[in-house]
RNA sequence: CGCGGGAUAGAGCAGUUGGCAGCUCGCCAGGCCCAUAACCUGGAGGUCGCCGGUUCAAAUCCGGCUCCCGCAACCA
């Protein structure tokens, strides 16, 4: 595996801002994006639009822009405003309108066109003439339009331009047998490969320019526009420099992991490799040193969830806007409630009930009043200070209790390595809550099993060790959960003391490592992390 | 027989090498008082959808059935 982390979201359309299920798939490519950095490996983290599609000149018309560049352009900044006001940490934000991404696609298209697996022919689709627009198979009721049924559809047939998927079918199977992790969740897996053996036929890649307002010119035929699809996956490419810098897209290609909605994983996984493998027959960029394509290395299809137990709908007019949740919650807890409440890979419900609970149970009650707990009683009793002693010894004075000290935390980090490499932040926030030896759990039970303000009045030297050890667990805590919780590790590191910036400058290597709270350090205490919620 | 997912305590969910059924919230009782009315302990509450099979042992493997839910070529 090469030393690098390149992860991406899809892009998304812009006919509309973006809703909470759009920030979920971005939070989580965040979170993992900044769980790598953290760990030192080179990473990329891209998000993007997907401004060549129809549906955006519906929105546009509808929206009475005067043009549709002036509406994406104004469609793109949204998207990027509220990224950044959730304090998603892209590298870069690819719309496929830009030219870097055009010459990208047309070198692509040439390089399937040379390997021969692009070929003309008939595709007859249906058409309403009462809705003024192509059905689809799934949009008929009985073979006809559900808004017309009494208008016969017509058959309109039309010449496009096909991609030879069929040629690949065989080269994918080996590639589903070769690597199963190429596709997660299992579940996810089974469906891709059935579907593969059983109905993988060629795709239709262009559309008539005539009745098409936007989109991509087919290289070397003005007539057809390239379809959306087709274009959208070489998003993943462009970004990195295809057709426009060989050696930026070297250093990131082939992405580590795709992070899609479950809606489009057949598009990621059964589509977009087979493309690769054709196109890498005739581009040696696209081919590793043994001539084989390079293929992204997996890619990971979560659930979708539903609002209070209904589909997200705009006629139902649910869709949350993140925005106006994080004027409500610190948005640091509304990806710790998405990352953590839904099981990565499935299906799950946010509701603004659980929001709430999670809220002041995972985060209020254990992790903030831990912090706030530990914080307030060293620097009442050591003089505003990390009490002075043995980090050895402290990490090993306890014996008795549950907690497990230094060996503890070193056992829970490397359960937090392997799901981050798995790509399981539930679960990884399930054990920093709730492991056994040591978590948050069982540092609340520390405290109370050894009853430091009680402890002060008999025997401080014991009271130090303790409060110590409570406290470099709170550091090492703030650094496990960092990637999901930025902000809150910020806040936990300052009033330990700590300078968020120059620790991380450290690596992780050395933060991890019992001891890295130094004695003496003055303490800030006093910042409430999570404010109680206002009872409405 | 189109493909696939789900069915575990009042609610929401964990539980992929088969080994005494767990977590969070809620509820009841108690402890503690450092802390954000927070923390800790104990308790009540489950035929792990139904039927059958394999096994010393199945929520977990196999077969059948019931009920929900997605997807089914142009739709993040």
């Amino acid at each position: 595996m090469k030393n690098h982390y390149y992860v991406t979201t899809p892009i998304y359309y812009v006919n509309d801002k973006p809703h909470i299920g759009s920030a979920y798939t971005t939070i989580a490519a965040d979170a993992l994006a900044r769980a790598h950095r953290l760990r030192g490996v080179p990473t990329f983290f891209l998000t993007g639009t997907d401004e060549n599609s129809q549906k955006n000149l519906e929105a546009a018309e509808k929206a009475g822009a005067t043009d549709l560049q002036t509406y994406l352009d104004f469609m793109a900044e949204i998207w990027k405003n509220t990224w950044r006001e959730l304090g998603i940490s892209y590298d870069d934000f690819i719309r496929t309108t830009e030219e870097r991404h055009h010459k990208g696609v047309e070198r692509f298209w040439r390089a399937v066109e040379k390997s021969g697996d692009i070929y003309k022919a008939d595709y007859e689709r249906d058409y309403c003439v009462g809705c003024e627009e192509f059905k689809t198979p799934s949009e008929l009721m009985d073979g006809k339009c559900p808004l017309h049924p009494n208008r016969p559809l017509q058959k309109v047939k039309e010449e496009n331009y096909f991609f030879r998927a069929s040629a690949y079918k065989e080269n994918l199977l080996q590639l589903f047998r070769d690597k199963p992790e190429f596709i997660q969740p299992v579940s996810r897996y089974n469906e891709i490969k059935s579907y593969v053996e059983r109905a993988y036929e060629d795709f239709s890649i262009s559309r008539e320019a005539k009745k098409l307002a936007c989109g991509i010119a087919v290289p070397g035929d003005e007539s057809q526009r390239i379809y959306v699809w087709f274009d959208a996956l070489i998003n993943y490419m462009t970004a990195v420099g295809y057709g426009t810098d060989d050696e930026l897209f070297k250093k990131w290609w082939p992405a580590t992991l795709h992070l899609v909605g479950k809606d489009i994983i057949k598009f990621h996984c059964a589509l977009w490799p087979a493309m690769i493998m054709s196109a890498a027959k005739s581009d040696a960029l696209l081919q590793a040193a043994d001539g084989s394509p390079l293929l992204p290395e997996r890619v990971f299809a979560h659930g979708f969830f539903t609002i209070e137990g209904y589909k997200i709908s705009k006629s139902l007019g649910n869709a949350v806007d993140p925005l106006e949740l994080a004027k409500t919650f610190p948005f640091d807890a509304v990806r710790y409630f998405l990352l953590r409440e839904i099981p990565f890979g499935e299906d799950g419900d946010f509701s603004l009930a659980r929001l709430e609970d999670r809220y002041s149970s995972d985060l209020g009650n254990r992790l903030g009043n831990l912090v706030n707990r530990v914080i307030a009683m060293s620097a009442k009793y050591f003089d505003g200070k990390v009490p002075n002693v043995d980090a050895a010894s402290a990490s090993q004075a306890f014996a008795d209790t549950e907690w497990t000290g230094a060996s503890g935390l070193a056992a829970l980090w490397q359960i937090i390595e392997d799901k981050i490499q798995a790509a399981r932040l539930d679960h990884m926030l399930e054990a920093i809550w709730s492991a056994q030896g040591a978590s948050l759990t069982t540092a609340n039970k520390l405290v109370e099993q050894t009853q430091p303000f009680k402890l002060i009045k008999q025997d401080p030297e014991k009271t130090a060790a303790v409060l110590y050890a409570l406290l470099e667990a709170c550091r090492q805590f703030a650094w496990m959960v960092e990637p999901v919780m930025p902000h809150v590790a910020e806040g936990i590191l300052i009033q330990l003391g700590q300078d968020a910036a120059s620790e991380r400058s450290k690596g992780l290597e050395v933060l991890k490592a019992w001891g890295g709270l130094k004695p003496g350090t003055e303490l800030r205490p006093g910042t409430v992390l999570f404010p109680p919620l206002e009872k409405v």
